[in-house]
DNA sequence: CAATTTGTTACTTTTTAAGTTACATATTCA
DNA sequence: TGAATATGTAACTTAAAAAGTAACAAATTG
């Protein structure tokens, strides 16, 4: 399968859309993601439905952030993409009834949840608003200098 | 893409090879895996390459290991299969110049990391003669059972 | 030399996200 | 009200990678 890559470009299009003021058209979101607008509204949809996002139809019209940044977590966002199967790894045949394939599936399940697990809780962790911490540091480091440079003319 | 079941089958496949005297054909381990003999000849021709199993041609040929189960790790048959890539997630465009893409990349990136690291750790703590471990319990408290029937008697 | 079995290449199938097309529905604005 | 703009959604096509298949050369056994 192709890797799924949805809830990547959804946090891309989570942090334009704290930055516009008025609605962004999914015709405008296609562009970000170098995708067309119809791929835009089916992906989006999930995060609609679970109060991330809104979606305003006519002149003007387009998404906006239901919520700030500082309250959707990563996972919030994954989960309203259908909480996607995050592994390329899987058991062999389920229903065997051979116990050396049982064993062999048994580890493999388990290292997989456990992995599962670990990554869910990192999700949960974060907030979107944190994804751009580092770069706002930057931002304002860059201010302190140019308020540095105007004192010493 | 379908998900990835090398791994699983291969470790059946090698706890019925330390069962067996003999080596086992492809076509015998095809019936196994319910699949055909080609395709275990290419899958199982990765862990040839890293020591774990040994082929013999001709009359009486097939499969067999090359090592004990204790001394082949989890970790050693997955990377004898490549290391596959272990996510059915992944970013979106890495040569974007957007820094909030940017941002959501490294986010998505740095948890993939950490749960990838967790699973091979996972994988390198086992090896595969532990996988049968519980049922090898199983079979000596059947013995033990016997046993005390017979004193029984 | 005949039978068996691996080694390998080339090709087809399957699966699923992504991509695409089309159109109904809702909203805005002149 | 009607034209333009957007979303909502269904149906279909494409792309990529594992799995599956077929065929045959090379090696080994008896």
């Amino acid at each position: 399968m192709r890797t799924d890559n949805r809830l990547a470009r959804m946090l891309h299009v989570l942090l334009h859309l704290e930055q516009a003021k008025d609605p962004i058209t999914s015709e405008q979101i296609g562009l970000m993601l170098a995708t067309n607008p119809s791929l835009v509204r089916r992906t989006m949809g999930g995060l609609r439905k679970a109060g991330i996002v809104t979606s305003v139809k006519g002149h003007g019209g387009g998404w906006c952030l239901a919520k700030l940044l500082t309250e959707i977590t990563l996972y919030d966002v994954y989960e309203a993409l259908g909480s996607p199967g995050l592994f390329a790894l899987g058991l062999s045949n389920t229903t065997t009834s051979c116990l050396l394939e049982q064993s062999a599936n048994k580890a493999i399940d388990s290292a997989l949840d456990h992995a599962s697990a670990f990554f869910r809780t990192e999700l949960t962790k974060q907030t979107v608003a944190d994804l751009v911490l580092p770069h706002a540091q930057k931002v304002q480091e860059l201010k302190e200098q140019q308020i540095g440079a105007k004192k010493e003319v």
